[in-house]
DNA sequence: CCTATATCAGGTAAACTGAGATGA
DNA sequence: CTCATCTCAGTTAACCTGATATAG
Protein backbone atom coordinates (compact mmCIF):
# COMPACT_ATOMS: atom_id res chain seq x y z
CA UNK A 1 0.00 0.00 0.00
CA UNK A 2 1.49 2.90 1.10
CA UNK A 3 3.33 2.42 4.07
CA UNK A 4 6.45 1.48 3.67
CA UNK A 5 8.02 1.99 7.25
CA UNK A 6 6.64 0.23 10.04
CA UNK A 7 6.66 2.41 12.53
CA UNK A 8 4.35 5.82 12.58
CA UNK A 9 5.97 9.21 14.05
CA UNK A 10 3.02 11.18 14.16
CA UNK A 11 1.44 11.96 17.56
CA UNK A 12 -1.27 10.67 18.96
CA UNK A 13 -4.55 12.88 18.93
CA UNK A 14 -5.24 15.18 22.24
CA UNK A 15 -8.76 13.14 22.54
CA UNK A 16 -6.38 9.85 22.87
CA UNK A 17 -3.94 11.58 25.51
CA UNK A 18 -6.57 12.50 27.78
CA UNK A 19 -7.97 9.24 27.56
CA UNK A 20 -4.96 7.73 28.67
CA UNK A 21 -4.17 9.79 31.46
CA UNK A 22 -7.89 9.67 32.58
CA UNK A 23 -7.27 6.03 32.55
CA UNK A 24 -4.48 5.70 34.61
CA UNK A 25 -5.56 8.40 36.98
CA UNK A 26 -8.89 5.34 37.55
CA UNK A 27 -6.71 3.00 37.69
CA UNK A 28 -4.88 4.69 40.85
CA UNK A 29 -7.83 5.74 42.55
CA UNK A 30 -9.76 2.55 42.28
CA UNK A 31 -6.67 1.14 43.46
CA UNK A 32 -6.57 3.57 46.34
CA UNK A 33 -10.04 3.63 47.27
CA UNK A 34 -10.38 -0.14 46.86
CA UNK A 35 -10.65 -1.06 51.10
CA UNK A 36 -13.33 1.51 50.97
CA UNK A 37 -15.51 -0.04 48.89
CA UNK A 38 -16.08 3.15 47.09
CA UNK A 39 -15.44 3.21 43.48
CA UNK A 40 -13.88 6.21 41.78
CA UNK A 41 -16.48 7.63 40.23
CA UNK A 42 -18.12 7.74 43.47
CA UNK A 43 -15.26 9.45 44.86
CA UNK A 44 -15.60 11.88 42.48
CA UNK A 45 -19.39 12.69 42.68
CA UNK A 46 -18.94 12.77 46.59
CA UNK A 47 -16.42 15.86 46.36
CA UNK A 48 -18.07 17.33 43.78
CA UNK A 49 -21.12 17.53 46.28
CA UNK A 50 -18.26 18.50 48.97
CA UNK A 51 -18.06 21.67 47.04
CA UNK A 52 -21.52 22.95 45.82
CA UNK A 53 -23.53 21.48 48.74
CA UNK A 54 -26.67 21.48 47.16
CA UNK A 55 -27.08 19.70 43.91
CA UNK A 56 -30.21 17.46 42.60
CA UNK A 57 -29.36 14.04 40.82
CA UNK A 58 -30.38 16.19 37.88
CA UNK A 59 -27.45 18.59 38.29
CA UNK A 60 -25.23 15.88 39.12
CA UNK A 61 -26.07 14.65 35.79
CA UNK A 62 -25.58 17.82 33.61
CA UNK A 63 -22.58 18.26 35.12
CA UNK A 64 -21.25 14.75 33.95
CA UNK A 65 -22.50 13.99 30.83
CA UNK A 66 -24.49 11.34 31.72
CA UNK A 67 -28.43 10.54 31.83
CA UNK A 68 -30.53 11.51 35.18
CA UNK A 69 -31.00 7.75 35.12
CA UNK A 70 -27.37 6.89 35.65
CA UNK A 71 -26.51 9.97 38.19
CA UNK A 72 -30.32 8.39 39.98
CA UNK A 73 -27.91 4.64 40.24
CA UNK A 74 -25.08 6.57 41.45
CA UNK A 75 -26.58 8.90 44.15
CA UNK A 76 -29.27 5.96 45.12
CA UNK A 77 -25.75 3.97 45.65
CA UNK A 78 -24.50 6.75 47.80
CA UNK A 79 -27.56 6.77 49.93
CA UNK A 80 -27.32 2.95 50.67
CA UNK A 81 -23.65 3.59 52.17
CA UNK A 82 -25.24 6.02 54.35
CA UNK A 83 -22.41 8.80 52.97
CA UNK A 84 -25.24 10.83 51.45
CA UNK A 85 -28.97 12.13 52.61
CA UNK A 86 -31.92 13.65 50.11
CA UNK A 87 -34.79 15.93 50.85
CA UNK A 88 -37.33 17.49 48.76
CA UNK A 89 -36.43 20.83 47.92
CA UNK A 90 -38.75 23.25 49.56
CA UNK A 91 -38.66 25.49 46.42
CA UNK A 92 -39.58 22.89 44.41
CA UNK A 93 -41.16 19.66 45.39
CA UNK A 94 -39.96 17.30 42.36
CA UNK A 95 -36.44 17.99 42.99
CA UNK A 96 -34.79 15.76 45.91
CA UNK A 97 -31.68 17.83 47.35
CA UNK A 98 -28.69 15.60 47.68
CA UNK A 99 -26.23 17.25 51.03
CA UNK A 100 -23.76 15.17 52.77
CA UNK A 101 -24.09 13.01 56.17
CA UNK A 102 -21.92 13.16 58.79
CA UNK A 103 -20.20 10.01 57.49
CA UNK A 104 -19.83 11.14 54.21
CA UNK A 105 -17.95 14.04 55.36
CA UNK A 106 -16.13 11.76 57.36
CA UNK A 107 -15.59 9.56 54.58
CA UNK A 108 -13.93 12.54 52.46
CA UNK A 109 -11.67 13.72 55.16
CA UNK A 110 -9.93 10.40 55.26
CA UNK A 111 -9.44 10.28 51.83
CA UNK A 112 -9.03 13.66 50.51
CA UNK A 113 -5.43 13.41 51.26
CA UNK A 114 -4.68 10.19 50.10
CA UNK A 115 -6.34 11.50 46.46
CA UNK A 116 -4.04 14.91 46.88
CA UNK A 117 -1.02 12.84 47.45
CA UNK A 118 -2.43 10.99 44.16
CA UNK A 119 -2.80 14.41 42.54
CA UNK A 120 0.74 15.89 43.52
CA UNK A 121 2.41 12.84 41.78
CA UNK A 122 0.14 13.21 39.07
CA UNK A 123 1.80 16.90 38.94
CA UNK A 124 5.45 16.11 40.19
CA UNK A 125 7.26 16.96 37.06
CA UNK A 126 4.93 20.07 35.91
CA UNK A 127 5.68 23.65 37.70
CA UNK A 128 3.35 26.13 38.13
CA UNK A 129 3.20 27.90 35.26
CA UNK A 130 2.71 24.73 33.98
CA UNK A 131 -0.38 23.65 36.36
CA UNK A 132 -1.99 27.00 35.32
CA UNK A 133 -1.87 26.50 31.84
CA UNK A 134 -2.55 22.26 32.00
CA UNK A 135 -6.04 23.88 34.18
CA UNK A 136 -6.51 26.55 31.71
CA UNK A 137 -6.53 24.72 28.47
CA UNK A 138 -8.30 21.32 30.02
CA UNK A 139 -10.82 23.87 30.72
CA UNK A 140 -11.03 25.81 27.35
CA UNK A 141 -11.21 21.96 25.48
CA UNK A 142 -14.37 21.19 28.29
CA UNK A 143 -16.00 24.78 27.67
CA UNK A 144 -15.20 24.26 23.23
CA UNK A 145 -17.09 20.76 23.78
CA UNK A 146 -20.14 22.50 24.74
CA UNK A 147 -22.10 22.29 28.02
CA UNK A 148 -23.44 18.62 28.96
CA UNK A 149 -26.32 19.45 27.75
CA UNK A 150 -25.95 19.52 24.35
CA UNK A 151 -23.93 16.71 23.93
CA UNK A 152 -26.64 14.33 23.05
CA UNK B 1 -14.90 24.15 61.75
CA UNK B 2 -12.79 26.54 59.47
CA UNK B 3 -15.32 26.79 56.34
CA UNK B 4 -17.29 29.83 57.48
CA UNK B 5 -18.70 30.90 54.05
CA UNK B 6 -20.87 28.50 52.38
CA UNK B 7 -19.95 28.46 48.78
CA UNK B 8 -16.29 26.78 47.52
CA UNK B 9 -13.82 29.22 45.69
CA UNK B 10 -10.54 26.90 45.67
CA UNK B 11 -10.69 25.29 42.64
CA UNK B 12 -11.14 21.52 41.93
CA UNK B 13 -8.58 18.87 41.73
CA UNK B 14 -6.95 18.59 38.18
CA UNK B 15 -7.27 14.68 38.34
CA UNK B 16 -11.37 15.63 38.29
CA UNK B 17 -11.05 18.12 35.27
CA UNK B 18 -9.27 15.11 33.34
CA UNK B 19 -11.98 13.11 34.05
CA UNK B 20 -14.41 15.97 32.70
CA UNK B 21 -13.23 16.43 29.63
CA UNK B 22 -12.55 12.53 29.10
CA UNK B 23 -15.88 12.18 29.83
CA UNK B 24 -16.93 15.20 27.77
CA UNK B 25 -14.99 13.68 24.90
CA UNK B 26 -16.63 10.14 25.38
CA UNK B 27 -20.19 11.45 25.07
CA UNK B 28 -19.40 13.12 21.75
CA UNK B 29 -17.17 10.47 20.36
CA UNK B 30 -20.12 7.73 20.94
CA UNK B 31 -22.57 9.85 19.23
CA UNK B 32 -20.57 10.21 16.48
CA UNK B 33 -19.81 6.43 16.47
CA UNK B 34 -23.54 5.57 16.76
CA UNK B 35 -24.37 4.44 13.46
CA UNK B 36 -21.32 2.68 12.76
CA UNK B 37 -21.92 0.25 15.82
CA UNK B 38 -18.49 0.27 17.06
CA UNK B 39 -18.02 2.29 20.57
CA UNK B 40 -15.74 5.21 21.71
CA UNK B 41 -13.18 2.58 23.04
CA UNK B 42 -13.25 0.47 20.26
CA UNK B 43 -12.56 3.30 17.82
CA UNK B 44 -9.61 4.53 20.38
CA UNK B 45 -8.23 0.71 20.24
CA UNK B 46 -8.41 0.28 16.55
CA UNK B 47 -6.61 4.14 16.10
CA UNK B 48 -3.51 2.73 18.35
CA UNK B 49 -3.63 -0.59 15.94
CA UNK B 50 -3.25 2.09 13.15
CA UNK B 51 -0.41 3.77 14.14
CA UNK B 52 1.39 0.20 16.02
CA UNK B 53 0.49 -2.34 13.65
CA UNK B 54 1.84 -5.39 15.25
CA UNK B 55 0.54 -5.64 18.79
CA UNK B 56 -0.83 -8.25 20.82
CA UNK B 57 -3.56 -8.45 23.24
CA UNK B 58 -1.28 -8.19 26.02
CA UNK B 59 0.34 -4.84 24.70
CA UNK B 60 -3.35 -3.46 24.28
CA UNK B 61 -3.77 -4.03 27.77
CA UNK B 62 -0.69 -3.20 28.99
CA UNK B 63 -1.09 0.27 27.12
CA UNK B 64 -4.15 1.08 28.28
CA UNK B 65 -4.19 0.63 32.24
CA UNK B 66 -6.49 -2.41 32.01
CA UNK B 67 -6.29 -6.29 32.47
CA UNK B 68 -5.14 -8.81 30.06
CA UNK B 69 -8.93 -10.22 29.83
CA UNK B 70 -9.85 -7.31 29.05
CA UNK B 71 -8.20 -6.28 26.27
CA UNK B 72 -9.19 -9.66 25.17
CA UNK B 73 -12.74 -9.19 24.82
CA UNK B 74 -12.19 -6.02 22.90
CA UNK B 75 -9.95 -7.59 20.46
CA UNK B 76 -12.73 -10.33 20.11
CA UNK B 77 -15.43 -7.96 19.42
CA UNK B 78 -13.48 -6.18 16.73
CA UNK B 79 -12.31 -9.64 15.13
CA UNK B 80 -15.96 -10.68 15.26
CA UNK B 81 -16.70 -7.19 13.27
CA UNK B 82 -14.30 -8.09 10.85
CA UNK B 83 -12.23 -5.17 11.38
CA UNK B 84 -8.98 -6.61 12.46
CA UNK B 85 -7.45 -10.35 12.49
CA UNK B 86 -4.86 -12.22 14.74
CA UNK B 87 -2.50 -14.66 14.04
CA UNK B 88 0.62 -16.31 15.92
CA UNK B 89 3.43 -14.61 16.45
CA UNK B 90 5.81 -16.77 14.26
CA UNK B 91 8.85 -15.85 16.58
CA UNK B 92 6.92 -16.47 19.88
CA UNK B 93 3.94 -19.15 19.19
CA UNK B 94 2.08 -17.90 22.65
CA UNK B 95 1.32 -14.22 21.04
CA UNK B 96 -1.06 -13.81 18.83
CA UNK B 97 -0.76 -10.51 16.77
CA UNK B 98 -3.25 -7.95 15.83
CA UNK B 99 -3.64 -6.63 12.29
CA UNK B 100 -5.99 -4.38 10.83
CA UNK B 101 -8.18 -6.09 7.76
CA UNK B 102 -9.32 -3.85 4.68
CA UNK B 103 -12.15 -3.23 6.36
CA UNK B 104 -11.00 -1.81 9.54
CA UNK B 105 -8.57 0.63 7.34
CA UNK B 106 -11.59 0.93 5.76
CA UNK B 107 -13.82 2.15 8.65
CA UNK B 108 -10.87 4.19 10.11
CA UNK B 109 -10.69 6.08 6.64
CA UNK B 110 -14.51 6.79 6.95
CA UNK B 111 -14.13 8.48 10.70
CA UNK B 112 -11.12 9.27 11.43
CA UNK B 113 -12.26 12.97 9.56
CA UNK B 114 -14.90 13.14 11.66
CA UNK B 115 -12.69 12.21 14.62
CA UNK B 116 -9.90 14.72 13.84
CA UNK B 117 -13.44 17.49 13.38
CA UNK B 118 -14.15 16.54 16.83
CA UNK B 119 -10.44 17.01 18.07
CA UNK B 120 -10.19 20.48 16.08
CA UNK B 121 -13.25 21.70 18.09
CA UNK B 122 -11.89 20.67 21.51
CA UNK B 123 -9.00 22.43 20.54
CA UNK B 124 -10.77 25.66 19.05
CA UNK B 125 -10.03 28.47 21.66
CA UNK B 126 -5.98 26.97 21.64
CA UNK B 127 -3.29 28.49 20.05
CA UNK B 128 -0.34 25.96 18.86
CA UNK B 129 2.01 27.10 21.95
CA UNK B 130 -1.28 26.18 24.27
CA UNK B 131 -1.54 22.71 22.08
CA UNK B 132 1.91 22.18 22.22
CA UNK B 133 1.82 22.75 26.21
CA UNK B 134 -1.10 20.61 26.53
CA UNK B 135 0.09 17.40 25.15
CA UNK B 136 3.50 17.92 27.18
CA UNK B 137 1.83 18.15 30.51
CA UNK B 138 -0.51 15.52 29.86
CA UNK B 139 1.88 12.90 28.92
CA UNK B 140 4.27 14.07 31.90
CA UNK B 141 1.09 13.54 34.19
CA UNK B 142 0.94 9.97 32.50
CA UNK B 143 4.19 9.23 32.63
CA UNK B 144 4.59 10.76 36.85
CA UNK B 145 1.59 7.97 37.40
CA UNK B 146 4.42 4.92 36.16
CA UNK B 147 3.99 2.49 33.55
CA UNK B 148 0.73 0.76 33.12
CA UNK B 149 2.47 -2.30 34.61
CA UNK B 150 3.30 -0.55 38.00
CA UNK B 151 -0.42 0.64 38.20
CA UNK B 152 -1.89 -2.30 39.76
C1' DC C 1 9.31 -24.62 37.98
C1' DC C 2 8.01 -20.08 36.87
C1' DT C 3 6.32 -16.47 33.91
C1' DA C 4 3.69 -14.59 30.02
C1' DT C 5 -0.17 -15.07 27.02
C1' DA C 6 -4.68 -16.21 25.78
C1' DT C 7 -9.18 -17.53 27.01
C1' DC C 8 -13.35 -19.28 29.63
C1' DA C 9 -16.68 -18.53 33.38
C1' DG C 10 -18.99 -15.63 36.44
C1' DG C 11 -19.77 -11.20 38.67
C1' DT C 12 -20.17 -6.02 39.17
C1' DA C 13 -20.52 -1.08 38.14
C1' DA C 14 -22.07 2.08 35.15
C1' DA C 15 -23.73 3.48 31.20
C1' DC C 16 -27.86 3.09 27.95
C1' DT C 17 -33.23 2.94 26.25
C1' DG C 18 -37.95 2.94 27.35
C1' DA C 19 -41.90 3.79 30.23
C1' DG C 20 -44.34 5.81 33.92
C1' DA C 21 -45.57 9.00 37.99
C1' DT C 22 -45.66 13.57 39.65
C1' DG C 23 -44.96 18.48 40.33
C1' DA C 24 -44.06 23.40 38.18
C1' DC D 1 -50.45 20.53 27.96
C1' DT D 2 -45.72 20.54 28.32
C1' DC D 3 -41.49 20.06 30.53
C1' DA D 4 -38.37 18.64 34.29
C1' DT D 5 -37.41 15.35 37.72
C1' DC D 6 -37.27 11.02 39.72
C1' DT D 7 -37.65 6.10 39.44
C1' DC D 8 -38.33 1.20 37.79
C1' DA D 9 -37.15 -2.39 34.51
C1' DG D 10 -34.23 -4.46 31.26
C1' DT D 11 -29.96 -4.35 28.33
C1' DT D 12 -25.18 -3.65 27.12
C1' DA D 13 -20.15 -2.74 27.30
C1' DA D 14 -16.37 -2.96 29.91
C1' DC D 15 -14.25 -3.71 33.66
C1' DC D 16 -13.00 -7.18 37.49
C1' DT D 17 -11.41 -12.04 39.93
C1' DG D 18 -10.36 -16.76 39.49
C1' DA D 19 -9.08 -20.81 36.92
C1' DT D 20 -6.99 -23.24 33.04
C1' DA D 21 -4.06 -24.44 28.97
C1' DT D 22 0.10 -23.66 26.72
C1' DA D 23 4.61 -21.71 25.18
C1' DG D 24 9.26 -19.85 26.49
Amino acid sequence: MSAPEPDRTDPPLLLYTVKQLELATRAHLDAVLRPSGVTALQYTALSVLERRPTMSAADLARASFVRAQSASDLVGALERRGLITRKVDPGNRRRMLITLTDEGRRFLAEYDPVVEELEQRMLRDLDEDQRAGLRTSLDACRRALGTPNEAR
